[in-house]
DNA sequence: AAGATTACCTTGGTCGGCCAATTAATGCGT
DNA sequence: ACGCATTAATTGGCCGACCAAGGTAATCTT
């Protein structure tokens, strides 16, 4: 293991990258190593990252139409269905067409898939704590703050084009 | 300025992702924003997101081994792979093998690459305006202090097992 | 010098995510 | 009632990103 290049949080001889956009940068960074640390939770529990917020919904709300589910995850309908189809085929979830509405269908976690349940809230529990180490409740509250001003920032400048506001 | 949160982030009615992390599930949605918000203001110049930081490099230290790249971005071998076949076939990147090391090969800038350096320079001001939005100076420092310490974390816990810490 | 190890890159697979275009069902307007 | 727009979901294509395996070249070991 040489410590070469302490490449984690070295803004030293970053390249244009922190130059033109530091934040965004690291912002990405972030972004990256969070999703990192959520996949290798979520792996040992038969989870891909993205799936657990579907799943928590399900456990959540029980039945809920496909479309609900879109809206709720803000996500492209064509990534949902994939993701229904692949935890479907794992024997997760399970959906039926809604006698309502015979265009739509309605989606529940199977037994299986409440079986994830306490595993998911403990990786999650872990992945939070993993996340905020050595930050004090003055700092979370700050984080917190701050993230969701960047979030309003961000959704509103999605939003004029493409449906973020729910 | 509390949970007023407009349109996007009903903090309100979150589902249990809120409930055992309310920091990743923030962490996760501000990342999906900002990736979303890169996307466009990238899609405008030709790049995809994630092609503009190895693009950087590029310019900012020229002919470089690929494998200096991976080191640099951080990312998986086979990342970089089919992102610089893409690239170049797109025509913005040449590769050429290192006359020093017959497995390794150089990657390089074309002209046609080069073009794009200052339109990408300028997405990502504009990016960074849009993430920043509303944040005075010192909540500027105080929130790149904090990514700083989660980074940090995350690096840490990603760097046990594999390839954050070098 | 021959063999084992490591480093560099590629291929093939999987998933999340997006867009664009399609089909099917519902609803609305006249 | 009929036609047309809207909504629900799917398919196919593309890209970033990961892992697992593999092949080749350089280096270290013996």
């Amino acid at each position: 293991m040489t410590s070469e290049d302490p490449a984690c949080t070295q803004y030293s001889r970053l390249p244009s990258a922190a130059a033109c956009g530091p934040f965004s940068h690291a912002v990405s960074r972030v972004a990256r190593l969070h999703r990192i640390a959520a996949g290798r939770l979520l792996r040992a529990i038969g989870l891909y990252p993205g799936q657990e917020f579907l799943m928590m919904h399900l456990w959540d709300a029980g039945a809920t139409r496909q479309s609900e589910l879109i809206k709720l995850l803000e996500l492209d309908p064509s990534t949902v269905t994939k993701m229904l189809q692949r935890l479907e085929q794992a024997g997760y979830v399970r959906r039926s067409p809604d006698p309502k509405d015979r265009r739509a269908s309605l989606v529940e976690s199977t037994e299986d898939g409440f079986v994830l349940h306490e595993r998911v809230k403990a990786a999650w529990s872990e992945l939070e704590e993993q996340t905020l180490t050595g930050l004090d409740p003055a700092e979370q509250a700050e984080l917190a703050r701050l993230l969701g001003k960047v979030e309003a920032n961000l959704c509103r400048t999605a939003g004029d084009e493409a449906g973020c506001g729910k």
